[in-house]
DNA sequence: TATTGTTATACTCTATAACTATA
DNA sequence: TATAGTTATAGAGTATAACAATA
């Protein structure tokens, strides 16, 4: 039964986009217990792996707008997980850097993560677990290309 | 450079989020001159592909919010692509139906849409291809298997 | 002039409750 | 009473323009 969309499941994207709702929803409810999201743990993990990372270079390291950014930081700020350093050599940036709290939330959501991962790809192997990582990361690659070119040729 | 997240590329979920970004920029390019977006493509294409399909059907089918999908019908419906035939035997119920400017109209989607999946997946082998599908698919499946004893748990 | 962080805003996607008409 | 389609609405997530402070 349920093959109504058969003709869509020869495009990665349609399997992709239905295979990231359940990951999203999963992902969330294990990070639940910490009050955390999606967007506001990997900044965590990100500031906590690259002390004096200005609010400039975590979006574009998490691909998301700096206005958007803002209220994520506001938040890691307001729970005394992260805090703004001023950057003495540049007074209009931020050099963020993570609390003892902070780290502290970050491991024990980085254990619950991990739990999550190994729940959605269960039935995997670690290789095929690898080998879909390293194709998505090849359709990043490919997106970001085209992407590129795109802007190249409208400058 | 760029390494400031490698912490996190150890998720398939982090990874996936990021080309599927990338993707639905994509695709959505790809379907702009046909006035289509992922959601009405594949609507059209799960109606032509299932005639007499009932609304609620193609919502399950495409995981999809009743809601939702009312506009999304609405706009192909409007357009002429589809119509909403009366089931004769349950008057509550549409039969869903393509019209003859709905398959030409897919056709040539279709053809785009291919077109993108061969950008996006350049260089992985065919059989790379096809073992991210079903990599996707594995994932599906166990997120849905969580989603329901959830749904039993709480029952 | 350009950049950092910020505010305001708008648009899409998604989810739920409640209605109507039928069953 | 349950179901099909609908309406209204609210919450995320995401994107852009414009501003103040600083470079």
């Amino acid at each position: 039964m349920e093959k109504f969309d058969d003709n869509l499941r020869q495009f990665a994207g349609y399997s992709m986009k239905r295979a990231m709702s359940l990951i999203q929803t999963d992902v969330n409810a294990a990070l639940a217990p910490f009050e955390l999201r999606m967007v506001t743990f990997s900044a965590l993990v990100v500031i906590a792996d690259n002390p004096g990372l200005k609010q400039a270079q975590l979006a574009d390291a998490l691909s998301i707008e700096r206005p958007n950014l803002v209220l994520v930081v506001d938040e890691l700020e307001r729970r005394d997980l992260i805090l703004r350093d001023r950057d003495p050599a540049d007074r209009r940036a931020y050099a963020l850097q993570v609390t003892l709290a902070g780290r502290r939330l970050r491991d024990r959501a980085m254990a619950a993560v991990q739990d999550h991962e190994r729940r959605m790809t269960a039935g995997l192997t670690e290789d095929q677990r690898q080998a879909l990582i390293a194709a998505l990361r090849q359709i990043e690659e490919n997106g970001k290309a085209d992407d590129d070119s795109g802007k190249v040729s409208r400058a």
